[in-house]
DNA sequence: CGACGAAACTGATCACGATCAGTTTTGATC
DNA sequence: GATCAAAACTGATCGTGATCAGTTTCGTCG
């Protein structure tokens, strides 16, 4: 029952309130001390290497060890950095993610046509590697314990839904008496359980969400009443 | 890359396209041959021994070889009767699962009360240990190699939900022009994200997700349009 | 510069899930 | 019953993820 919190290389003295130093993919920082910059240097290369390994040979496949060694740090190490091999796998998406949420909130187009574009680029990055997809959506959906910085992604997702929606009210092309977090919560809804029945069960391809993902938009938007 | 499937106890030679012997939560088949009857005990005493031990020590705590000793089999037997551990979470939540599913589908009140009548055992059922039924819904969510005997308990509840679709659109409650199953979908959708949200990341608690479920399925059935 | 404390790092080590060669049980056949 | 093959079982063993006591690197202060 007792948790034993180790001690990790600290997150970033600074970084209070503002952007994460990056939004590009090249994690280029400019902090100062050496300490720091070992520390930046040591992560990056880690998640070069695992990326470099899950897409070679899957995530299951892939050892800790040998993530190590392609990184050049001992085994240990690479558990300061994250708390287990899952959340490696974590992090590798969250960059791809995060250059995905930073691009402009689609406009033209039918609410649902605007959904569907902000959703795309998810679906294009999902298609790239069904496998580690699958390991990562259900790592970032069923993970309370995970760091801010990634449970993060999800409201992030979830707010551009929203904002589109909110938009969508102001020109008059959705109802004024419901929310729009709660429009967006309902497109999350659609949207996650066809992402789900794709990677996790497989019930689903691709072409086939897409097209289900326009439909189900659709009828939500128009309602199942006669 | 080379798969080795090893040959497990044979899954019961018999039992075609008939009932699964049981119904009940006793595991009472009456089935012939000694090694028939040795087989269903052994299996009958893993699956309770495992249920006990998740419940008194939650799933990641308790090792196999507790449940192996407490099932009074070699660890290595074990790993006949399922593929890996979280396998066996899957088979004690099975239990439970089929309990539900066996009550008559609810015929009283709107199609949205009908639903949640439906989907309300459900909701129940993980509310008593919403630790283990994290882990249950995520195996059984995201895992295309799941024996299709628990792949099927999905298909159950998406066939439930459109039945009560079907029924709602024969007495003029919902429009006829969309399939039933499609209904189904995208409520099943709405409950899926709903139960992530509750037990994957603890964004919600179960009182908010029978009072959003609720709310969300009314939203669907009206429409969003103005 | 030298010395010191703290932060970061390391690989030996541990516990666990899973496997497998070897053993026991079962039921069919004579 | 005796004999045999197939099915089921077993615990020793393996590879892995994760941990930890011991070591190195870094920044600071006299």
């Amino acid at each position: 029952m007792g948790r034993k919190k180790r001690a990790r290389p600290v997150a970033s003295r600074r970084a209070k309130a503002g952007q994460e130093e990056d939004g590009g993919a090249g994690e280029a920082g400019a902090g100062g001390s050496k300490r720091e910059r070992n520390k930046r240097e040591k992560r990056a290369r880690i998640l070069a290497a695992a990326r470099s390994l899950f897409a070679e040979q899957g995530f299951d496949e892939t050892t800790g060890r040998q993530v190590c060694e392609r990184a050049a740090v001992g085994t240990g190490t690479l558990f300061l950095y994250v708390r287990d091999k899952r959340e490696l796998l974590l992090w590798v998406f969250e960059q791809d993610a995060r250059r995905i949420l930073s691009r402009p909130i689609p406009t033209r187009g039918t609410p649902v046509d605007r959904w569907l574009a902000f959703l795309n680029p998810f679906l294009a990055l999902y298609a790239r590697d069904t496998r580690l997809a699958r390991n990562y959506v259900r790592e970032l959906l069923f993970r309370p314990e995970n760091p801010p910085e990634l449970m993060q992604l999800n409201q992030a997702l979830r707010a551009g839904l929203s904002e589109i929606a909110e938009t969508a009210q102001a020109r008059g092309e959705l109802r004024k008496d419901v929310g729009p977090e709660e429009m967006g919560s309902l497109v999350a809804g659609q949207y996650a359980h066809l992402v789900q029945a794709w990677l996790g069960s497989g019930r689903l391809g691709a072409r086939q969400v897409r097209a289900r993902l326009r439909r189900g938009l659709a009828l939500l938007v128009e309602g199942l009443e006669p």
